[in-house]
DNA sequence: AATGATTAGGGCAGGTTTTA
DNA sequence: TAAAACCTGCCCTAATCATT
C-alpha cells in the first residue's frame, strides 16, 4: 500500500475505536465530533476494503480484518510516539499510565497488596485496574493482543500454544489443594482421589456450565465429583468450607 | 424510546497552480 | 521566488436513519 495516500490520522481512528469499540467515544478521546469519527471510519472502510467495525450492543464491534490489524496498529503507533519522544524509557516514577491486569480473585487478593505497595513506592502516578479472567484455565489471548488487558495472570495450560506475540512468563509455581473446616471427618485420614470426588463440595468455576478442567482429570479415572456449588470467586468457595 | 451511526451542506486550512 | 487564485479534503453542525 502506499502510504502517500494514507492519511495517517486514520491510525490513531482506527487505535481509538480498537479500544472504545463505540463511535462517539472514540471522538471524544481524539477531541473530533462524532461525524468526523464516522467519516474516519468510512476512509478506513474504503481503504482496506473491509467494514472493520460492525454495530453491537453499546457501540461497534471489531471485524477479524480489524482485529488481525490492532496489533500492528498499536506496535506502529507506538514506535511513533517513541521516535517523537526521543526513544524515553519506561519510567516509573514519571508514569501516569493505566496498567490493566486480567487474573483470577484468588490472583488478584495475593497480589494486589503487594502490587499497591510497590505502586505507591516506585510509580506514584501509575493507575492499576484489575480485571476478572472471563475463563479460569484460559489464556485470554484477544484482549492481550487487542490491548484490553496488558498482562494476565493465572494458571494456563495452554498457553504455550499461543501466537508470538504473546509473552510467557512463569512467575510462580502452585499446587492444587482441597480445604475444609477443621474436624471435618476427612481430615483425619489421608484423601484419597475417592473421597475427594465422593465428598459434597464447591468449586471455583467460571463458567456457565460447571465442568473444567478438574472434571476431565476425574471423568479420565472413571471418576464424577459431588459438586454442590459452582462460584467464580475463591473467596466465596473458601467461606463455605 | 433511547442511543448511536450516517448523511448533507457549509466553512476552513493547507496544498497546488498560475502569474508577475 | 513570492503572492494570489483556486482546489481538495477534513471537520463541524444539524438532521436523519438504524439498532437495541
Amino acid at each position: 500500500m502506499n502510504l502517500q495516500a494514507v492519511d495517517l490520522n486514520l491510525l490513531l481512528a482506527m487505535e481509538a475505536l480498537l479500544e472504545e469499540r463505540n463511535v462517539s467515544r472514540a471522538a471524544r478521546r481524539l477531541g473530533l465530533s462524532q461525524p468526523a469519527m464516522s467519516n474516519a471510519l468510512a476512509r478506513l472502510r474504503g481503504l482496506l476494503n473491509d467494514p472493520l467495525f460492525v454495530r453491537a450492543p453499546g457501540g461497534v464491534a471489531p471485524t477479524p480484518r480489524a482485529e488481525r490489524m490492532a496489533p500492528g496498529v498499536r506496535a506502529g503507533l507506538e514506535q511513533f510516539r517513541r521516535a517523537l519522544d526521543g526513544v524515553r524509557e519506561f519510567d516509573p516514577s514519571s508514569s501516569s499510565r493505566t496498567f490493566r491486569i486480567a487474573l483470577s480473585d484468588h490472583a488478584e487478593w495475593l497480589l494486589a497488596p503487594h502490587l499497591l505497595r510497590a505502586v505507591e513506592r516506585e510509580a506514584p502516578g501509575v493507575r492499576v485496574q484489575c480485571k476478572r479472567l472471563d475463563a479460569l484455565f484460559v489464556l485470554p489471548e484477544a484482549e492481550l493482543r487487542m490491548g484490553a488487558a496488558d498482562i494476565a495472570i493465572g494458571f494456563f495450560p495452554d498457553a504455550r500454544t499461543a501466537d508470538e506475540s504473546t509473552r510467557l512468563e512463569t512467575v510462580a509455581e502452585e499446587e492444587h489443594v482441597v480445604v475444609m473446616r477443621r474436624g471435618h471427618p476427612l481430615s483425619r485420614r489421608t484423601l484419597t482421589i475417592e473421597d475427594y470426588a465422593a465428598a459434597p463440595h464447591a468449586a471455583v468455576i467460571y463458567r456457565p456450565e460447571p465442568w473444567g478442567l478438574i472434571d476431565q482429570e476425574l471423568a479420565a479415572r472413571g471418576l464424577r465429583r459431588n459438586l454442590r456449588l459452582a462460584s467464580p470467586h475463591f473467596l466465596t468457595v473458601l467461606h463455605t468450607a
